[in-house]
RNA sequence: GGAGAGAUGCCCGAGAGGUCGAAGGGGUCGGUCUCGAAAACCGAUGAGGGCUUACGCUCUCCGAGGGUUCGAAUCCCUCUCUCUCCGCCA
């Protein structure tokens, strides 16, 4: 969430943000205003009433301990705790309402971000290394992959169905040894702690990273239980530090967890229907970093850095995008893309994402911090980027790498991993 | 899944309808003492919201949500979580 003040002082911002962003019908302004006056209202009254009822409660109190009759000021205060209810029945449905509009704001837009309608304003930033000459027609990955016999389309739409696979043999294995290449290098080099959790979470974490309660469709949630599959590590690892207040000298912290990820896809039919591109589920490490909020742009810098690492290694030629306005995810303040090059498929492919929330999803999760010992805890700022998406990265290296006899290279970084 | 116990401030822990934001201890910070440190002693030390230019005033919070009452950490209901025992189990 926004802080709030921006509610009560910058509501022009609010919409002038949600115009760029393209989300205009998101939120109704006028609504909002008005709802977070009354609802402020209603809190001034209420608690002047509760101090009257206080005092007077008290007031009681000493009267029957002194053996005295209270009962014409008991009467009184009940009529207050009357009131108290009607207004509390007004303030509870102000205040659900007030939330909801709030969780609903997307988060303000760094000024670095580039104005755009779409895709296609987003801003190069750099590019690194050159798309590779073969003497051969490319093939897309999952052209290879059928021929080879490692990946298996049919068979994972037969035990799961559309948009899941298997690999066989050497895409499972190689799927791995990027995994653990990426893990050890953001470990190893990057200063990463590497984490374990949860694959399914509860609702207040769904809630705290900013994927409910306005995108549930899509993503898995099971009813029975109100848990869902994260669509993300970023949400397990964000939520290690939900409603807690970290101590500055710890401070920042950086996190990388590989998982599973689940995801619905839901308005994507018809899109990168064939592949590993867009799935149901696939595997991911996930950079997430708790910063102080002064450092977060730099740090944001770092860890596209940290990504890119991971191409270079693998020397995949990829270029750096900055999401325009409409781009943007909701919850981030500016993010940056990195797209591979896919010489089977004849494009860049989105293969990371990393943005800098700054404290919007502090703010949902309730992460603080203490900048030194006896300092007022203050939000920190968070971030996130693919480091990468291993299912992506497995396509990329199998159309980069791919030999005029159908064969796969295995480039030096991931060979210790392949014995 | 069955039976029982519990959830209080940074931590431990008391409190069992009124003056309790909450005893006591620990921790942390500041001070006295000291050449310095330790010990001892003294003092301070939660979060969130509303109003206010400000000093400040005030409300809420004792797992969560309801209820009873003039008044709830304390009584009642529902839920969640933790622990112990049993069952099951990679």
């Amino acid at each position: 969430m926004i802080d709030p003040r921006i509610i009560r002082e910058d509501l022009a911002g609010i919409k002038e943000m949600l115009l760029k962003r393209n989300m205009a019908g998101v939120v109704d302004i006028a609504e909002l205003e008005a709802v977070d006056r009354e609802r402020r209202e209603i809190i001034t009254r209420t608690d002047e009433l509760r101090e009257k009822r206080n005092s007077l409660s008290k007031e009681v109190g000493k009267i029957k301990s002194q053996g005295g009759d209270a009962s014409q000021i008991m009467k009184e205060v009940q009529g207050i705790g009357d009131t108290i209810k009607e207004l509390a029945d007004r303030s509870n449905v102000l205040n659900e309402r007030f939330n909801e509009m709030h969780l609903s704001i997307p988060n303000m837009l760094d000024k670095s971000v580039p104005d755009g309608k779409g895709e296609q304003d987003n801003v190069v930033v750099r590019t690194w290394g050159e798309k590779p000459k073969f003497p051969f027609a490319p093939k897309a990955h999952f052209d290879l992959g059928a021929d080879a016999g490692i990946l298996d389309f049919e068979r994972g739409v037969k035990i799961a169905g559309a948009r899941f696979y298997v690999y066989r043999g050497l895409a499972a294995r190689l799927e791995r040894a990027i995994i653990n290449f990426m893990l050890d290098l953001h470990t190893t080099e990057h200063g990463y702690t590497e984490i374990f959790g949860p694959y399914i979470v509860n609702d207040e974490s769904m809630i705290g990273t900013g994927q409910y309660p306005k995108f549930m469709d899509e993503y898995y949630r099971i009813e029975r239980d109100g848990l869902s599959l994260i669509p993300t590590a970023e949400v397990t690892l964000t939520n290690l530090y939900r409603d807690e207040i970290l101590e500055g000298e710890n401070m920042p912290v950086y996190v990388t967890m590989q998982s599973a990820c689940f995801r619905r896809e839901a308005g994507a039919a018809g899109r990168d229907t064939r592949g590993l591109v867009r799935v149901h589920q696939f595997q991911k490490v996930e950079l997430v970093k708790f910063v102080d909020p002064e450092t977060s742009f730099d740090e944001l810098e770092k860890l596209v850095a940290n990504a890119e690492e991971v191409l270079k290694r693998l020397n995949l030629h990829y270029r750096v995008v900055l999401l325009c306005s409409a781009d943007t995810s909701a919850s981030s303040a500016k993010t940056y893309d990195i797209e591979v090059w896919m010489p089977g498929l004849d494009r860049y492919m989105e293969i990371s994402s990393c943005s800098n929330f700054v404290d919007y999803q502090a703010r949902r999760a309730k992460i603080r911090y203490r900048k030194s010992k006896g300092d007022k805890a203050a939000y920190l700022h968070t971030l996130n980027g693919s480091g990468l998406a291993a299912g992506r990265t497995l396509a990329a290296v199998m159309e980069n790498y791919q030999k005029d006899d159908g064969s796969i290279g295995i480039p030096d970084a991931l060979k210790p991993y392949l014995k």
